[in-house]
DNA sequence: CGGGTCTTTGATACTCTTCAACACCCGTGG
DNA sequence: CCACGGGTGTTGAAGAGTATCAAAGACCCG
């Protein structure tokens, strides 16, 4: 566990993605280089936020870009009727602050503690054109997040909430890496309520599919927070039945 | 009409995207110089396709990237139970097809004919990492994307058919530029069945969303493809209402 | 151990889905 | 010119599922 951490992740930002291309090793991830973690801290500052920091507003002016390198961060969007849509569960490796005519179009809040690399945006602007590998790097994990939101949006179709949440819990299974794979336990740091913002779903009905999931024998929960994979068969299925 | 395309959409294709950073001049969508163009031109081949055609399939080899100069395309998914998740609409300046691991993750298709520029992967991804502005008007135009997509997922967290039908219907009115905002003429060159597959309602349900909207006198339809906003301040207030 | 937050459980109402029949548009062919 | 047929869209009635409101229970932190 920590032998791979350690070599996957040294000091300095870095990226989770999936290329374009088909690449012949089974470097399945995008990596940056040493050179270009280095360039990219002389351009940001290392944060360490606790829980429940609200990272940015939307509407505020933006001149930042955030990389994640540990802990749960949760993109949302406050709607007037008082709910929440959250859009996005971000982790490490994760990229987020990518503004819109100066401003952004989120709120971002730590779930659990974080730290993260604050980039200034106008000199990772100027890096990036310079350095065509490593905007090429950007561009590949803003493209993996592109997928990764319309899968959800595929997940959304879904009208039956235990399906949905299946579906969730494989979606934080493959974000684990292959802690999972092993272990068949899946950490959900988020709260019942901002997985019901992110499915579409009452909290009521989220914990009414958990239960259901649960006495179907396909996951069971250590801790609210914990859920575990009793039948990955069985799961994958109910997941995969769109 | 005439004029605006003229000047905005010469020879080659053409990106639409809202940049990062607020820009002094009120142009406020990035363009494409006209050398970055003719070099797209030199890596592409430009295809005019008929209506339904198929562009590529989900899991086909991805060897190209297009970009859409003319007409309109969907993207989508298969599901298993027959159904179909609608994952986009794509327009002019859209661009579609980015890969992952060297295959496609949608199908799309054409809409009405269209007019698409095929850009070889290889060697746009050569060209991208050769010319870093080049490179930041595709990573702009990804970003946009994603921000379309996370809202998206905002407008199926509604549960009302009538509210998520007039929110698609703005959606569309932006896309159609400012075109929109003089007739308040709204193209919908898609099937009901298709809006349905995209805001994950059955087509009944957009059917009678639909008639609700002309009953409120929110809009008219002069043809099924054509709507008109008859009262834009209650369409919209009915958009927000989330 | 206690207060507050978060989660679970229960009963009712509401909306959408589904299945089915019907209307419409348009190109084809008589 | 009109009748026909397939695809597409509309309308109707019954059923399933979730949202909502309300209240009790579990958990965490000080």
């Amino acid at each position: 566990m920590e032998k791979a951490a350690a070599h996957a992740a040294p000091p300095g930002p870095a990226l989770q993605a999936v290329p374009f291309m088909k690449v012949a090793a089974e470097t399945d991830k995008v990596v940056l280089t040493r050179r270009q973690r280095e360039q990219l801290m002389l351009i940001g500052t290392r944060l360490r936020l606790p829980p429940r920091t609200v990272i940015y507003r939307e509407g505020a002016a933006a001149d930042s870009v955030f990389a994640i390198t540990e802990g749960a961060v949760k993109s949302y969007r406050e709607l007037r009727s008082g709910k929440r849509s959250v859009c996005a569960f971000l982790f490490q490796r994760d990229l987020f602050g990518l503004a819109e005519r100066g401003r952004y179009r989120n709120c971002t809040q730590a779930i659990t503690r974080v730290t993260v690399y604050r980039l200034s945006l106008s000199q990772l602007t100027l890096l990036l054109k310079r350095d065509g590998d490593l905007q090429f790097q950007f561009l590949t994990k803003v493209t993996h997040e592109l997928r990764e939101s319309q899968r959800r949006a595929v997940l959304i179709h879904r009208r039956d909430a235990p399906g949905r949440l299946a579906m969730f819990i494989e979606l934080m299974a493959e974000r684990n890496d292959r802690a999972t794979a092993r272990t068949r336990r899946v950490p959900l740091p988020m709260s019942r309520t901002d997985m019901a913002d992110y499915l579409g779903l009452s909290l009521e009905t989220v914990s009414r599919a958990a239960g259901e999931l649960v006495r179907r024998k396909l996951v069971k929960f250590e801790t609210l927070h914990l859920a575990v994979i009793v039948d990955p068969a069985g799961l994958a299925a109910l997941a995969a039945a769109v």
